[in-house]
DNA sequence: CATTGAGGGTGACATTTGTCATTAATACTG
DNA sequence: CAGTATTAATGACAAATGTCACCCTCAATG
């Protein structure tokens, strides 16, 4: 079985390979960012992809998504760290056969594989739920906006990367502040962020 | 050899796990945080540790601190996510033998470990440098204030929290915008994280 | 003993944020 | 076309935040 592993964390990808290496079924390349796994498809074809999702350049998200725009069905399975219900929606609506947390153990993974490769589905339970809870309540401005307050910028400053005005940005920050519960823009990217909607 | 591993992330646990004892010379005993290693530590002795700085309960910078204080001279190798001059200077203090990134190659590792053993010190490039730069210019309270700010914790929640008065708290933080240059406090707590001082 | 220097606190003031009601311009829809 | 969301902007006001100068207490040190 040929494995595809797309994974920016170095030491976890050598790791990775080697477990997975020792299965005698499975044959493993290693790449270490979206681009380049984005790269590998085009030329060859495998049975199994497993990618990280926080990767620079191309996420393991958008990579999905760009196979399947090219009508590829490839089998994928979604490592991630963190356990954000966004994440888990986007996913599933991507039809990837796999979710799981770099906190499960790796048998777990080696089982997955296996699974998913048979054409079942495996997510991980503690995901599963997370992703039937509440929907994103942010609208896209909203997000933009929070993520900005978020590293420190100023309202005049978010205003002037968003190309709107300082009023407008107060504005979509107190929306998103309420909608949120929170007590102010750094609690309510805090609280987005948390929940995978940043 | 025996060697005990701490890190809370299951999967790279296993694969590190795995990987070692792929290594014949290699015992390898596995815990998920600071408190397990700690507790091991007690009972039965290792040739190295080899600790992650991050983990919930008791981070491994605090565990290695804890070895200095009951005089144990144990071998240790830090392994971390971030490249934080801070933690490489706290950590040199503390005589680690070692202090990798988990960006690095994990054949880097096995290396490390065998130098370390015989009493080589590996420092991982990119880290030296970085150690010898600025230091720290906040006060331990700044500090403190600082972060629970980050969280989004308003001024009067943070005075609550320190016991200290508002106005005490809004002077801490202003002191720390100035001294990093910051626009306000939630920029200031980005730049002294970034730096390894929060 | 006088001096210095932390560590913590006040008060006053300017600026930035957060809230809300209202309005204008555009696009969508029956 | 009238009706109605959507998106962006204003203005006004309250609250939180940032800045600064100055005060008090208590060790430490000469």
């Amino acid at each position: 079985m040929n494995i595809l592993l797309a994974e920016d964390q170095t030491m976890l990808r050598d790791a990775l390979s080697t477990l997975l290496g020792l299965e005698p079924s499975f044959s493993i390349t290693a790449v270490s960012d979206g681009l380049k796994a984005q790269a590998l498809l085009r030329e060859k074809s495998f049975d199994i992809l497993l990618t990280d999702i926080e990767m620079p350049g191309l996420s393991g998200l958008d990579l999905v998504a760009w196979l399947r725009e090219q009508q590829n069905p490839l089998a994928s399975i979604i490592i991630t760290t963190f356990n954000r219900a966004g994440f888990v929606r986007r996913a599933l609506a991507l039809d990837v056969g796999g979710f799981l947390l770099k906190d499960a153990p790796s048998d777990q993974l080696v089982d997955a594989i296996y699974r998913v490769h048979r054409g079942e589905r495996v997510i991980a339970s503690e995901l599963a739920l997370q992703a039937l809870g509440d929907q994103d309540p942010l609208t896209d401005k909203e997000r933009r906006a929070l993520r900005l307050a978020h590293e420190g910028l100023s309202t005049a400053h978010i205003a002037q990367k968003l190309c709107l005005s300082e009023g407008t940005i107060r504005n979509y920050l107190s929306e998103a502040i309420s909608k949120l519960g929170a007590g102010n823009r750094v609690d309510a990217a805090r609280i987005a962020r948390h929940r995978g909607w940043l």
